[in-house]
DNA sequence: AAGATTTAGTTGCACAATCAACGTTTTTAT
DNA sequence: ATAAAAACGTTGATTGTGCAACTAAATCTT
């Protein structure tokens, strides 16, 4: 039955479903024993603010791939954790701004080599090229369900190759 | 700041996360239009059982890389929906055994179907060593972190790559 | 054989995701 | 300028997830 074994729970679909909860289960770890009471999720949402402060929570949520209303209680979790707060928008009064308090600067570091640790741990036995390969094959797929999940919303955002960095 | 390029919500993990939400709500849209009353996760272990009948949930949460909570809960549902049954194992009184019912049976072939078509969508523009190498490298990534995960538990079902059909 | 350990499944708890409906504000069309 | 449409954020309902604690049954120890 080898219909059955490419169709195995879809394939990519399962490949992708259950490294990527590995990998979530393998950095919320990462966090807890390092004492950081912040989960993946919390996580996900952080790192665009790392990146830029301010933002609205569309485009939060845009970025983070995640709905709006998921992303308004994210955001409701991590204001009460005090590390994020948000600022009505007075140019437009529908928005909120998103910043980061200073407790999450404080810990911005922390996170960032804990990541780093879980990705190096990701690509043991994995070459280089492979890996930017790999990176490159889940972009296109992404691309393509997005333009079939919704023909004519919002933007997608592939994650370059080129400029991973050094490591 | 090449440092978050390379960090950028995990890389890897991001790609592999927002990879996954979209071919899952591709999927589910799918099965919706098509009248089906069955979610991703319900199909997630469907496939298992398509694939053999009868099997213990413990065996169904490792090779769906589930929390057997999780598979309680899908089962329960699954159940309540005429899907499945669960059968105590007469040799071993802890275990229920899982098989489908004809409902089930009935509407197989139109899930493959279903699953087939979104994984033509999925390689739209990805060429079939692409995809393979794809594969292999989400699969070694797994089981990095499946070895650090549970250094000593359950097995894991790492899928291969050789027999993944024509088309 | 008896007691300790492990295993299978269930349940409570906390968290997160999506969808749809809603109120408010802004933008677009006429 | 006003009415219609779109955009932003919130809330409620439903579904799914993982962890930990628990019961019952099987297996391992000695």
């Amino acid at each position: 039955m080898d219909k059955f074994d490419r169709v195995i729970d879809s394939s990519i679909g399962y490949l992708v479903g259950r490294t990527s909860r590995a990998l979530i289960k393998r950095l919320t770890k990462k966090f807890a024993d390092a004492g950081l009471d912040v989960s993946y999720e919390q996580w996900s949402v952080l790192i665009h603010l790392y990146r830029r402060d301010g933002q609205t929570q569309q485009e939060l949520s845009n970025i983070a791939v995640k709905d709006k209303a998921a992303m308004t209680r994210l955001l409701n979790v991590l204001e009460k954790k005090n590390i994020v707060l948000r600022i009505p928008d007075r140019s437009d009064k529908r928005s909120k701004l998103v910043y980061l308090t200073n407790k999450a600067k404080e810990f911005r570091k922390e996170l960032i080599a804990l990541v780093e640790e879980m990705l190096e741990e990701a690509e043991q036995g994995v070459s280089r090229e492979e890996m930017e390969q790999c990176i490159a094959t889940l972009n296109k797929i992404f691309l393509n369900f997005e333009r079939l999940n919704h023909r004519s919303m919002s933007h997608h955002y592939p994650v370059s190759v080129s400029n991973s960095g050094e490591l």
